[in-house]
DNA sequence: GTAAATAATGATTGCGCAACCATATGTATG
DNA sequence: CATACATATGGTTGCGCAATCATTATTTAC
């Protein structure tokens, strides 16, 4: 192994702290004997270098076992082959499917993600923002329209293609890949009142996506004439407990439901848990209506009835759109606004 | 804002073609009016600095809106300042109070979290890692203790602080906080052996550590004189269908448990439900057994008994390990192995 | 009052790589 | 046979920053 002579420290201290990582392209391109640069394009651009060159150039990057540094190619080629990912939750989120397969089909195209966890606050939004902005990441991608002032003004003035999801909005900051919540919540209010359900109940955790479904859900039954929608309205994150405390809520506050419609299948799972404690038939004395269709909801006993989102699908469209946006760099880009829509999954419980 | 004039860059043209992004350090030093290293000491090290210099710095970097790239500072510095982190998956998992844990903590040290997702397969960990570690990562923190013989190698080579997690060995890579699944297994059937249960049977998934609790379970049994331990393994991910179809199988193979210990709340959940369609009362008709104690268990009707893990402190206790590696860079380190232990908790269903 | 120590700042260099341009070699075209 | 023209390779430069050393004020010690 060559050791380099310096000109001070005579008595070098093993370099204990870095085998592997002090390899570069240099020392690879001795092993083959190429140039450095040669090197570099047989790994980034093989098709530019003749197979025999790309066969030594292999065989010397197996044999002195080089990992390209990519914090120096990224700094280099202005790319940092990172997609930033922001998600109010990564606990038995609602959102997992579509994070995953959005992180698979950017890893496939060399992409890899760093993920912020916000817990449904703008302020952390805005301050992981800040850090993550400095790694310059080729694409952001952010749940939900809301965000704060700040945070607009940075991502819009960055540059850096940015995603919004999970909600729609008329005013995205750049590319929006969503559905309406409204849209939900008075497809939801329509469906159970057409199959005859009269005296409805939200149970709701205080998101903002989750306040307008119930808002659509108020607004379509008001325009069929029900004006009484009692609501309990609980801080995230929603989990079982939630659901029941919900129902025992609405119980004790006199109210008397038909059918429960929840934010999410977990705190529909907490009401049925609820029902099910106090000797509730579902849906015979109690109906309950979930959303998101995690893949429990049809294997619940009853099954619930819930709203699919088919979240890997629209991961998919992220990482279609983004990666899209990043081949042709520079060139006009359209706007994008893709509504992905929802789908009502009828089942037992309501 | 008073501007003070200095005694260069009296036309200095704030080029607005690139966005925020094409400010460095030396755009923020003219601004200031100090030189462009006083500007990142300012940023890094303010102790080293005067109040004055600092607080000109700090005026500077808010009007123009800087934001250090962390590219070019970490291939200066050799510090990434990320960790990575590797899990079998983000949906639904167990995982995810300790992954949530351990980003916070690490975030707020400064660090970013990067995560792979290994969809429980080694080669899939195996080809991450490969491109992960062109980021030099400051650490890595991997589920399991099971590995691909190329990727123990790599990391040992690697000099990277690597924590094996979420299960205890004799021989890990590096750093060890975790508890042994085979203890787990053990002490379940220990636990409801003594509470009188004889019929025994497990529904599990066929990942490293489901085995080798089921392993555990088994050999305790064995040595207190039950042999008969009718077992339901299946292919990960666990879901409520797996439990619910293990349930079937078993009864439809003849078996008559009294106790059905299963290899995660989820698929307790799914064992629930299957028996709840069935009729069965629990636990007088049949008792199950969780683990992980998610936060559903115990809102569950009835509510599940299970293992409690508290993967928020072992997110915490890695958190804090590496961050006590990176603090003493060079120092010899000694050798970190944490049995993190785990918690029985009884309540209605087993 | 001078030497020594401390505090604050600046100048230079190189981290590892890809973009850009320049230079060989061939290979078709008329 | 010369001009164009593609194919393969190398040389040089700079990305934005922090480490290292050097320098200048400012204070302290005796």
């Amino acid at each position: 192994m060559p050791r380099r002579p310096i000109e001070k420290a005579p008595e070098a201290p093993l370099d204990k702290t870095r085998p592997t990582s002090g390899l570069t392209l240099i020392d690879v391109a001795k092993v083959a004997g190429v140039s450095p640069i040669t090197v570099s394009r047989a790994l980034n651009r093989p098709e530019l270098v003749s197979d025999l060159t790309l066969e030594k150039v292999r065989r010397a990057v197996a044999l002195v076992g080089y990992i390209p540094n990519m914090q120096a190619g990224g700094l280099a080629s202005k790319q940092s082959k990172l997609v930033a990912v922001f998600v109010p939750t990564i606990a038995h989120s609602i959102f997992s499917d579509m994070v995953q397969a959005l992180m698979d089909q950017l890893g496939e195209a060399g992409y890899q993600s760093i993920l912020g966890v916000t817990g449904y606050s703008l302020e952390k939004e805005e301050s992981l923002l800040g850090a993550i902005l400095g790694r310059r990441p080729d694409g952001i991608v952010l749940m939900g329209t809301e965000h704060s002032a700040l945070t607009r003004q940075r991502l819009a003035s960055s540059g850096i293609p940015v995603v919004e999801t999970w909600d729609f909005c008329e005013d995205p900051i750049d590319i929006l890949v969503g559905f309406s919540h409204e849209a939900v919540g008075k497809a939801v209010a329509g469906h159970l009142h057409d199959k005859g359900y009269r005296r409805f109940s939200v149970v709701s955790a205080s998101d903002a996506r989750g306040i307008k479904r119930c808002k659509g859900l108020v607004s379509e039954l008001s325009e069929r004439g029900i004006t009484e929608v009692p609501q309990v309205i609980f801080t995230p994150p929603a989990t079982l407990k939630e659901g029941r405390a919900g129902l025992s809520q609405l119980f004790s506050a006199g109210s008397n439901p038909e059918v429960v419609v929840c934010s999410s299948d977990t705190v529909a799972q907490g009401v049925l848990a609820e029902a099910a404690s106090r000797g509730l038939r579902v849906p015979e004395d109690l109906a309950v209506m979930g959303f998101g269709d995690m893949g429990s909801a049809a294997q619940l006993y009853p099954a619930l009835s819930s709203v699919r989102l088919d979240g890997a699908r629209v991961g998919g469209l992220i990482a279609k759109v983004l990666l899209e946006r990043f081949r042709n760099q520079g060139d006009h880009q359209a706007p994008v606004r893709i509504d992905t829509g929802f789908t009502l999954i009828d089942r037992v419980s309501a």
